[in-house]
RNA sequence: GGGCGCGUAGCUCAGCGGGAGAGCACUACGUUGACAUCGUAGGGGUCGCUGGUUCAAUCCCAGCCGUGCCCA
């Protein structure tokens, strides 16, 4: 059955999907080649659904991955999904409160069997979703980060890291979300400029009538504080220094003390110091060891080392009745508006606090060393390579990792408390109560820590989890290290970092070879997408709308190194148009029996055209090959859209329909197995950033009764380029061809001349080759140009309008229909443009300077240009007087 | 405050020491036997500003202006 006339992807992209994965086209093992590529995707959550970032960065992988495949790799694109601590939780906490259970009544066991089941139903959603994208993953080797085999690992890493002295646990502040009730990592953390005011509040001085000022943003917090601070340079304060103040409301002495932190311009230059409730106190605090007085219970609300009055009130409520107090005493001396950045979490969105508790901190500045020297010396390649400096500036400053969260969900920490608080780090419970055994003399009742680890200490282990280890699997030892990670800029610290850190100390290589980093996707104006900015362009519509070819080639073709992706709607549909020139092409060649010849070689084509095309689909491997392995999307993309569009379908096809139409001549067959050769080439080529319609049309066009190939597109070989030295005259002449029909359709355009109204031209030159070219090309310079005839003349003494190009005059016989003056105007037009080149150039060839110090070539290329600029212009005067004498 | 970018055609962006490019949009013409999701042609740019290096600068360097992101 022949091809339609447009390009339906909704009907084709799930049955070559499915095909595809059925027949195991995905899997490693299709494949026994020593070279392997490996890909491990950056997880996305479990609990995510599609979104631009994902689409792109997904879209790069599959390229790369379909590439290495083509190009006979054993190729392992490693999947799956995180589980995702936090966010999981509220999913499914927000389900069950709306059936009226709150997750405490269910208890522990039971919450995290309603995440499974959750997870059952619904955690397949993202992964359905790439696979709309067309993402050749090997889903057979599908992973999660909870299940069985990645939690060992994650054990295993957990009691080892222990062992070896870079996990411990420590009581100091952490990023505390008191409507989430856990610690979160910095990373997390999301800082936002904000408005808030300044409160200038009056201490007294103990036993004096004298006061301090000091200036805070967190009155509240002065329920907590445990001394003044001043700059020991201070002159203010200096005879202050070692005196006592007294807190008001709560009429508690506290010393004065001087410390190098307090910025003497910031503010009034004394700091009330709340050791419990903010970094920078807690550090002047273990200085000068004062008093950690811890205000907040763990939701922020006032606890019971605060005044009856001001117990259970929450955090913000308090600051109101501190400040009514601070009225009422007149302590407050005045308040400033200010803008100031506070803390968010990212995923409540509430204010964080800084909270006071014992938590497990992974030693992160030793593991920190290595990944770091592995990118100095050149083991993990950034692309772009500036982002190594990003890299190195965080791992440079790292601070201890904060891995424990107070959830029900994740790797609960394997560490079991005796009953003296002893605590016993082991890989399982077992091995826990032997070890406390020994250590107690007798059996003794273990409990194990109820907090369970980051999700990012999971991911961290992803690159080698995924492929068994501990276990020392097959995979392992083909696919670790990895080849590239594919991410986005934002997780740089969150992911390669840390896989690096871990890869590098248990398996001791890193986990990957290159890190190419991609950019966000933006809408069209440049701006972030959000929810709530309602500016979210869904991949899925554009997939329903466009097809999934589309949007890839779309993302691809926008992925600069370097810059972010500014989609824009029309962009897709502009590839969408893409995809339906190529088909109809594919539709043409059908129609002409164009098909794949076994006997056809395209090293010994005879017709010129056909040289000419093979010579440029050489050029054509050769750049995509080479950009794709330089993780150039965008040229590999753009050589590919000019490829097919501007020199296949435009000129190619257009030169080769009157062989096509001349049936039984030897350039008909020549012509129709080119082209389908050409085509072949064009589908395997295309096929990574476009793999449906491409194996779509494969399929179509190697049921072709003279097929070469029945196999896949997917699994088939990327096309080599070979040297055609000899076709590089075939260029030529074909540049030539292409060259003088534009300027004729250009001047006929001009001369307002209907494209449907055939005109006689002739042609002259004293060239031979030229002669050569214009026997060889005659018809098709008359077709495409709309000619009713061209011929050869001996001499230019011809009246007609005159085109000049290389060493050939055209002249074309529309003296009657064409307007003498506008035709003046036109030559006028040509020679200004013309006579402003010639000056450019003659200004750098008369300069002596430029004769010095200017390479050979490029002068003598300069001379060259301006003979020829000089040359036309001549003939552009003759005609010109000539014209105007016929005027007169 | 520290770091990283970006400012080139109306828009989105390539290019990056030697004659200013693409896609989209726009204008005119055109349904010739693959394609109107199309064809042909065209208009449109002191390549942010100011200096410097160079025979030569959109490209290298410095400063400034504008703008974005990350970190404090």
């Amino acid at each position: 059955m022949p091809l339609s006339k447009t390009y339906d992807p909704k009907s084709l992209e799930a049955k070559h999907y499915t095909e595809w994965e059925k027949n195991n086209f995905f899997s490693p093992d299709k494949n026994n080649s020593i070279e392997t590529y490996t890909i491990v995707i950056p997880p996305p959550n479990v609990t995510g659904s599609l979104h631009m970032g994902h689409a792109l960065n997904n879209t790069i992988q599959d390229i790369l991955i379909r590439y290495k495949r083509m190009r006979g790799f054993k190729t392992l694109w490693q999947p799956g999904t995180d589980h995702a601590g936090i966010a999981t939780q509220m999913v499914v906490e927000r389900m069950i409160n709306e059936e009226g259970i709150s997750k405490e009544s269910l208890g522990r066991e039971k919450f995290i069997n309603k995440i499974w089941e959750w997870k059952d139903k619904s955690g397949n959603t993202i992964i359905n979703q790439l696979k709309r994208l067309g993402s050749s993953a090997d889903w057979s080797r599908e992973r999660f980060t909870m299940d069985e085999g990645l939690s060992k690992s994650v054990t295993k890493v957990f009691v080892d890291l222990y062992k070896d002295g870079l996990i411990y646990k420590d009581n100091r502040l952490v990023n505390w979300d008191p409507k989430l009730l856990t610690a979160i990592s910095d990373l997390e953390v999301e800082n936002k400029e904000v408005e808030g005011h300044l409160w200038y509040i009056k201490y007294r001085l103990y036993e004096s009538k004298n006061f301090i000022t000091i200036a805070t943003t967190r009155p509240e917090t002065m329920l907590g504080d445990s001394a003044i601070a001043v700059n020991p340079n201070d002159n203010r304060y200096r005879n202050l220094i070692g005196k006592y103040a007294v807190v008001p409301i709560i009429e508690k002495k506290i010393k004065i003390i001087s410390d190098e932190y307090v910025d003497p311009n910031n503010g009034t230059g004394a700091l009330k110091v709340t050791p419990a409730h903010d970094f920078n106190d807690f550090e002047i605090g273990k200085r000068h060891r004062l008093e950690i007085i811890n205000i907040f219970d763990e939701h922020a609300v006032l606890n019971k080392n605060c005044p009856k009055d001001f117990q259970g009130i929450e955090r913000f409520e308090a600051r109101k009745k501190i400040i009514d107090y601070l009225k009422m005493l007149k302590a407050i001396e005045k308040i400033d508006k200010i803008t100031h950045t506070l803390p968010f979490g990212d995923r409540s969105g509430v204010i964080i606090e800084p909270r006071i508790t014992d938590q497990w901190y992974v030693d992160a500045k030793t593991l920190a060393k290595p990944a770091i020297d592995a990118v100095k010396d050149g083991k993990v390649k950034f692309v772009p390579s500036n982002w190594s400096k990003t890299f190195f500036e965080w791992m440079e400053n790292i601070e201890p990792w904060c891995v424990s969260r107070q959830l029900w969900w994740g790797h609960q920490i394997p560490a079991w408390y005796g009953p003296d608080g002893k605590y016993f780090i082991e890989y399982s419970e077992e091995i826990a109560n032997e070890s406390a055994k020994k250590f107690y003399g007798k059996e003794v009742f273990l409990k194990r820590d109820q907090d369970v680890l980051d999700t990012w200490f999971s991911s961290a282990l992803w690159p080698f989890s995924t492929l068994g280890w501990p276990v020392d699997t097959k995979e392992t030892k083909i696919h670790y290290p990895t080849s590239t990670l594919v991410t986005g800029f934002d997780i740089i610290f969150f992911w390669v970092a840390r896989m690096m850190m871990m890869g590098i100390h248990f398996l001791k290589t890193p986990p990957f070879k290159d890190v190419y980093v991609h950019a966000l996707v933006r809408d069209e104006d440049g701006k972030k997408m959000s929810k709530s900015k309602g500016n979210v362009i869904d991949p899925l519509d554009l997939i329903d709308q466009f097809g999934a070819d589309a949007l890839r080639f779309c993302l691809s073709s926008m992925a600069a190194q370097g810059r972010d992706v500014k989609l824009s709607i029309s962009r897709v549909e502009g590839y969408r148009n893409f995809a339906t020139k190529l088909w109809n092409s594919v539709r043409f060649c059908e129609l002409n029996e164009s098909f794949l010849n076994t006997n056809f070689n395209p090293k010994n084509c005879k017709n010129v055209i056909n040289k000419w095309i093979v010579y440029k689909t050489n050029l054509t491997i050769e750049g995509v090959s080479k950009s794709i392995e330089e993780y150039k999307f965008n040229e590999a993309s753009n050589v590919l859209y000019s490829f097919i569009w501007h020199i296949f379908c435009d000129w190619y096809i257009e030169l080769i329909k009157p062989s096509l139409y001349d049936k039984g001549s030897q350039d008909n067959l020549e012509s129709r197995n080119c082209s389908a050769w050409v085509l072949k080439i064009i589908l395997h080529l295309l096929h990574p950033f476009m793999p449906f319609i491409t194996e779509e049309l494969w399929e179509k066009f190697s049921k072709n009764p003279l097929k070469d190939s029945n196999e896949k597109l997917i699994i088939s070989s990327w096309p080599n380029s070979f040297v055609s030295k000899n076709y590089i005259d075939a260029n030529e002449e074909v540049n030539w061809l292409i060259d003088i029909v534009t300027q004729i359709r250009s001047v006929r355009s001009e001369l307002n001349i209907s494209q449907n109204l055939e005109i006689d031209a002739y042609f002259y030159s004293k060239d031979t080759l030229m002669n050569n070219y214009f026997d060889n090309s005659k018809s098709s310079i008359e077709k495409l140009s709309k000619l009713s005839k061209i011929s050869k003349i001996e001499n230019e003494n011809v009246n007609g309008v005159k085109i000049i190009i290389k060493k050939c005059i055209l002249f074309l016989l529309i003296s009657n229909t064409v307007n003498v003056a506008q035709e003046i105007e036109r030559i006028k037009k040509v020679m200004d443009k013309n006579q402003i080149e010639i000056n450019k150039v003659d200004n750098k060839l008369s300069n002596e300077k430029f004769l010095l110090n200017a390479p050979t070539n490029i002068i003598n290329k300069q001379k060259n240009i301006l003979a020829k600029l000089e040359e036309n212009q001549e003939k552009m005067k003759i005609s010109l007087a000539k014209l105007s004498e016929l005027k007169l």
